[in-house]
RNA sequence: UGUCCACUCGUAUAUCGGUAUUACACCGGAUUUUGGUUCCGAGAAGCGAGGUUCGACUCCUCGGUGGACAA
């Protein structure tokens, strides 16, 4: 008898020539699409359609139709911004840079999604994510990519070993390029083109700031106009609050130092925003927090970390890890250390674990 | 009121008697399932009025504005 397998799908290419794989290798499927939020884009609004959000569920529930399988409409939309959101919303307004689809993942994609799971009687769950499942040593391990590209293992590092038992990543072993292929060989060609979607889902237009603004009620009296400083303390100018800036950040400041000015550290409580050059934004150790321990030990262990999404990793040293709380120290000074982002830590193509920069 | 100094894209600046530089900001694009970074491209300026000169942002005169010093 067939496995029965939950697929996540989005409307986009990546879980719509997963659905085509997971056919071919015989498993019966269950498409299911998330509503995790409702928003109208400018836009969308402009051209006087369905916005892009609608248009894409509905593009699911027609593939899964158009290749046989049934498929499901679920309104998320509580969890997900009591969850999702209210984190995003609250590591903002403390100064901090969250990583909304990291807590996704773990906590709606995959934490609802085995839920409806088991509802609907499906013993897997796939996604459309570029990843790989490994074992070793008697334990289930997130594995790169074969796209190292296209690889996503960062913003999936918090899935838990029990997640991984039940998921299957059809993408895995894949490159983008041939995902693009098999599309347009099933007559996907318009799918094959569409531009990758990218942003904040929830962010509208692309721009947060507008969003926190929109949604968090005492936005105004929170933040309010302050001072940039430099290293030393000294008042350069006036930032637009702090909630408006991000660790690393150039563009934007509104100011003119004659040189390139970035953001080096944020300070909600004093509502200061730190300026520096390039070079003071490098750092050779970090602080970070695990909300969950793996099955390994890693402290002392010497790991691969990656500090954000697409740069390299680096090599560093787990130390002192003890009530969740751990120190990384890194063998070569990276660049941009912001807290509220997550560090990922490979040992080669195995994900070990991860944290939240603190 | 007198003397001196300054005045250049939105901001901060560079240069030169002959196409006005750079940085930041702004706009567009590339890249990207977070924020940010990076890359490419566009627009954008000589306080005003005269004069000298083939040609003035540059030199001269007057005016305006700002600053310093003097009283």
């Amino acid at each position: 008898m067939p496995k029965r397998v939950l697929l996540a799908m989005s409307g986009g290419i990546d879980s719509t020539v997963s659905a085509m794989l997971l056919l071919e290798q015989g498993y019966e499927l269950v498409g299911v699409t998330f509503r995790t939020y409702d928003s109208i884009k400018e836009s969308c609004l402009a051209r006087e359609k369905g916005c892009c959000l609608v248009e894409s569920i509905m593009e699911a529930k027609h593939n899964a139709e158009k290749m046989g399988f049934e498929h499901h409409i679920v309104d998320f939309r509580d969890t997900f911004r009591q969850c999702v959101i209210g984190n995003f919303i609250e590591e903002y307004m403390s100064g901090r840079t969250p990583n909304p689809c990291v807590l996704c993942n773990s906590h709606i994609k995959w934490g609802e999604l085995v839920r409806v799971a088991d509802e609907l009687g499906c013993d897997l769950i796939a996604t459309g994510h570029y990843a790989r499942i490994r074992e070793r040593d008697g334990h289930l391990y997130l594995s790169t990519a074969a796209d190292t590209h296209k690889d996503q293992t960062y913003f999936l590092w918090m899935l838990t070993e029990d997640q991984l038992r039940r998921t299957i990543f059809p993408l895995g072993e894949l490159t983008k390029d041939q995902v693009r292929e098999i599309a347009r060989q099933h007559g996907y060609t318009k799918l094959a083109e569409k531009k990758e979607s990218q942003e904040i889902c929830f962010v509208t237009d692309n721009d947060y700031r507008s969003f926190l603004r929109a949604n968090v009620s005492d936005f105004d009296q929170r933040v309010r106009p302050g001072n940039y400083i430099d290293a030393t303390g000294k008042v350069l100018g006036t930032h637009q609050g702090f909630a408006n800036y991000t660790i690393g950040q150039r563009k934007g400041l509104g100011i003119a130092l004659g040189q390139p000015a970035y953001v080096t550290h944020i300070d909600a409580e004093r509502n200061e925003v730190t300026l520096g050059s390039n070079d003071d934004l490098y750092s050779s150790e970090l602080r970070f927090r695990v909300p969950f321990s793996r099955p390994n030990e890693l402290n002392g262990q010497t790991v691969m970390a990656r500090i954000r999404y697409r740069s390299l990793p680096v090599e560093a040293t787990i130390n002192d890890l003890t009530n969740g709380v751990g120190r990384l120290s890194f063998s070569a000074p990276v660049w941009g250390v912001t807290p509220g982002q997550s560090v990922v830590l490979y040992q080669n193509d195995l994900v070990l674990g991860g944290g939240i920069i603190l």
